[in-house]
DNA sequence: AAAGCGACCGAAAACCCTTTCGGGACTGTA
DNA sequence: TACAGTCCCGAAAGGGTTTTCGGTCGCTTT
């Protein structure tokens, strides 16, 4: 660590050589394992270089290699909980090497975001990764950028970009394969707001799960809100109109909660009278609730790493193909779905 | 934006000065716009870094200048839903202005933050922000580094380091002093996880409103996790102990939820019979409960702003005074205490 | 003892930008 | 016409590092 306290004054390469007594490249050599040092000598610069607590300066040696070693995260809502992990899984994978993140909340702002986006490229980031908060295709941020970018949850509405996002129909597939499978084969769907992308992909696999087996819906699926209140609503009427439905597949875990408590009030009990699904695995709802939901988790700290891998990739020069790539997600069976021992 | 894609080919401003036919000096002047340069020249200069879209590298910037408005964030676990609030507003604070922020995440993991911590030194960040998890006090990370350094959430455990947290004994007892308020005598506490000083600060401040009211607290508060499960589990305690019970301070909104839910299933009418407060406001349980949760909202959006104000002031040579500051926080009042019109 | 070779070190260029300072050209006045 | 003054522009240094290439020194071999 740099050895004066709050004042920037910090130990230079050129210090270290003197106090060695070595000329400059030679003290770069020495500390960087270079060949073509004596062994006595790199241990002297080692020495002062320790002695002085000498940090070299990335930027500087950036300047040099034209490469920078840091990545720009640029986030349209660092709000919405499906970005965090995300991000925790980018950070993940570049922690590993000596990648550096930067940090930009656009704040769904498309002017903000492109005041970031000229602040990354400013700072001669190696690669961008753009992450959204739905899974609603994006505007792109264009091909003529200097460095690659990767899309990650919200796609790029251009097919040349390169894009990652879950895979809902499967989801929605999936989780109501789920559902037959334990035997369920009255099955109603109880969506969220039906503007979101998620909403309708969830949908779209589950009928054609439903459709796969020979069965038809059981009414229409309802759209509403991503909320507790409307699951709670909802499910009301679902039991008015179909009092023999026996699986309800839910939007989001915050349905499903709403679901549950509903059936709980009804005296429904669950998952003997009626199975309930979740989706997101959102582990405060999903695990807190009574019985604990089954529920779909888009595994997205592997969506994370998987983009910081693209954006590795194309930094060497090997890009990814472009196109949206839906990744696989992963059904979570619990007790909502199927009962305890 | 640069206008090569992929290759890492970027307009450099000797190029730009080529191309309008004038001196690099001039051209930087021009850009820049400082004097000493005809209005002529400089349009035709601004016309051609249009043209070759040229981006002033912020590294060689920098390189002269000493600083590179740039600010590491240093969290030391991005999972936990207490940095994400800070993060954002620091990165808001800190968005206004010029500066960009590396986003570190240690793990949890000392080495892991000794690395990271490296890491930002290297690249010359101006200031480290460090967030934690917890509001329990953490390890410093010395007095002898080259840049400001103010921790967030999680206060330094050394008195000469600058930290900001929120005030957990005053929301403890403005909690507390709201059910006073509204007419609760017989109060009861269950809180979450004894090992976290929020747990035990919160209580502090509960115990010390009973106090100052005359009341005694109804039995021992109760510590477990800080899950609905726990809520539900200590709650059942509690009616079955005191049947007169008619307030309940809940540790975290986690376990408000729970102890609404035990208190749905024996028939005691929330807010009516027992009022029922949680902790954090966190809003996809807090406002998403029937009735809605009372709770306590720690502005954590706000602590981020005034720890990147700190760091602000420390770059320009004036330090927040050390120690422990505490930061406001502010009661939410909903259905769970006040039965609605 | 001379020549040759290997081991080691240092000078300098390169990366890209900002800023200072000196000089050139032009205008106006004596 | 010559000089003072003004207005622009350009040369050069500086920031910290890496890398290349040339040079020096000592040792071995004949």
């Amino acid at each position: 660590m740099p050895r004066t306290h709050g004042a920037g004054r910090v130990t230079t390469l050129s210090e270290v050589a003197e106090a060695a007594g070595v000329s400059l490249s030679t003290a770069s050599k020495a500390l960087n394992g270079r060949a073509q040092v004596a062994p006595a000598t790199r241990a002297r610069v080692q020495a002062a270089a320790d002695r002085l607590s000498f940090t070299p300066n990335a930027l500087a040696r950036s300047l040099l290699e034209g490469k920078t070693g840091t990545v720009g995260l640029l986030t349209s809502d660092l709000e919405g909980r499906f970005v965090l992990p995300i991000l925790m899984g980018a950070e993940d994978a570049f922690g590993a090497g000596q990648v550096n993140v930067f940090l930009c909340d656009a704040r769904g702002d498309a002017i903000r975001e492109q005041h970031h986006l000229k602040a990354l490229l400013n700072r001669r980031v190696d690669g961008i990764i753009v992450v959204g908060r739905q899974t609603d295709p994006r505007p792109s941020l264009g091909q003529d950028l200097s460095v690659p970018v990767v899309y990650a949850y919200a796609p790029s509405d251009d097919p040349d970009d390169v894009s990652f996002t879950p895979d809902n129909v499967v989801g929605g597939r999936i989780v109501t394969q789920h559902l037959l499978d334990c035997g369920r084969t009255r099955i109603a769907h109880i969506s969220g707001d039906p503007s979101y992308a998620a909403a309708t992909d969830r949908v779209e696999g589950s009928q054609a799960a439903l459709a796969d087996a020979g069965l038809a819906p059981l009414g229409a699926p309802l759209f509403g809100a991503w909320s507790e209140q409307w699951g709670r609503d909802a499910a009301a009427q679902v039991f008015a109109r179909h009092p023999d439905v026996d699986g309800i597949v839910c939007g989001s875990d915050q349905i499903a909660r709403g679901v549950l408590e509903t059936a709980r009030d009804l005296g429904r009990s669950v998952p003997e009278d009626v199975a309930v699904v979740g989706y997101d695995d959102w582990q405060v709802l999903s695990t807190n609730s009574r019985p604990e939901l089954t529920s779909v988790d888009a595994n997205l700290q592997e969506l994370g790493r998987t983009a910081a891998r693209a954006i590795f990739a194309a930094i060497d020069g090997d890009p990814a193909p472009a196109g949206v790539e839906r990744l696989p997600v992963k059904l979570v069976i619990r007790g909502s779905t199927i009962a305890r021992r």
